[in-house]
DNA sequence: AAATAAATATACACACCTGTATATATTATA
DNA sequence: TATAATATATACAGGTGTGTATATTTATTT
């Protein structure tokens, strides 16, 4: 991947969180990069597909590095779930931090046949059977349902800490999820 | 007030959920309402001012609505609280439901100093206090932090309901909602 | 050094946005 | 009926948005 593609997507990704996705022209974009029009419309055919791949990669950003530090802490299953919001926690923490990008999107993109809606939508899927896979993994018999309660508790953390940063909101989500886990396992 | 304005407040919430806030000009607002714009900046000083007031007024609307069936349905205090994720559910799941203005708001104005940003975090941080009360009336040690609990399954729902209608997240929510409260009952 | 590719600079077409100015029509009140 | 308030119709100023056309410069390769 060209260099520069790289720095429009890393500019986008930030300038999208920060500013919000429709208020943020390709004019800002490209002079924040350090780059002009003429090389994004080269490498992304429009704004659209600029938004669609930042949503993408942020995802996949994330999905990576959580898969990771899960492998990374330990073989059995039941610890992997047991630990998720540890590292959630650990990555809504960070100043790195900005947000989810398919959370945003879907709220400035509300339509359902939009595509870009659909492609958020559809990571939201993803990472809710991400989690369902980790649940079933630790014998867990409602998998689903579980996970569909954890992904309510990330989705709305994240909302939390984009209402007001540093909410701690995390934390508390953290000892809601040990409960329901738990309650599963036992079930 | 008057029914012009009352006209344009209406429909300016509709389409500002279906379409998005940035997404929708004036000139549509107008339009749909069957108004002018001269119409609509006699009543309101600016776009700015709309949305807030749409964001309050959509804000007020639903918390008298669920006031007046937590108050209708029992006097007992711990009845309450483990009947709001009933008249939550009641409420995402009804064809009106067209969404939560202070979530949208606060992903298209993601900046802090912004007016519109800092109501809807306002707006967040009262519902929480709301679910507080209910808790801390139920005899509920750690209230806050249950409020803070359901808050997050609450904004969890609605987000999954955006993303994807008649998700049926919300049941998951109840679920998990009586789970925690059980739990802080015990504590 | 010559030829090819990649990136820049600049200007512009066209659409849409918010907000206002001005003149006309409609409705309510006295 | 005359006066005042309310709403409409229309046009426009000034800004910003996406996307493209054209020409020039820089970097890479042969």
């Amino acid at each position: 991947m060209s260099v520069l593609k790289d720095k429009i997507l890393e500019t986008a990704t930030d300038l999208f969180h920060t500013r919000g996705i429709n208020s943020t022209g390709v004019d800002t974009i490209v002079a924040v990069a350090g780059t002009t029009k003429m090389t994004l419309y080269k490498y992304f055919g429009s704004k659209e597909d600029l938004i669609l791949e930042v949503i993408q990669k942020s995802q996949q950003d994330f999905q990576s590095w959580l898969n990771e530090k899960l492998n990374a802490s330990s073989k059995k299953p039941s610890d992997k779930i047991q630990q998720l919001f540890d590292y959630i926690e650990e990555w809504v923490s960070s100043p790195a931090f900005i947000g989810v990008g398919f959370i945003k999107a879907s709220a400035e993109f509300p339509n359902e046949e939009n595509p870009i809606h659909q492609l958020s939508s559809q990571q939201s899927r993803e990472f809710r059977q991400f989690i369902s896979k980790l649940a079933k993994d630790a014998s867990i018999k409602d998998a689903d349902g579980l996970a569909l309660q954890l992904s309510l508790l990330f989705e709305g953390s994240v909302q939390a800490e984009q209402m007001k940063r540093g909410s701690g909101a995390v934390k508390y989500a953290k000892k809601a999820a040990k409960i329901l886990i738990d309650g599963a396992i036992k079930a």
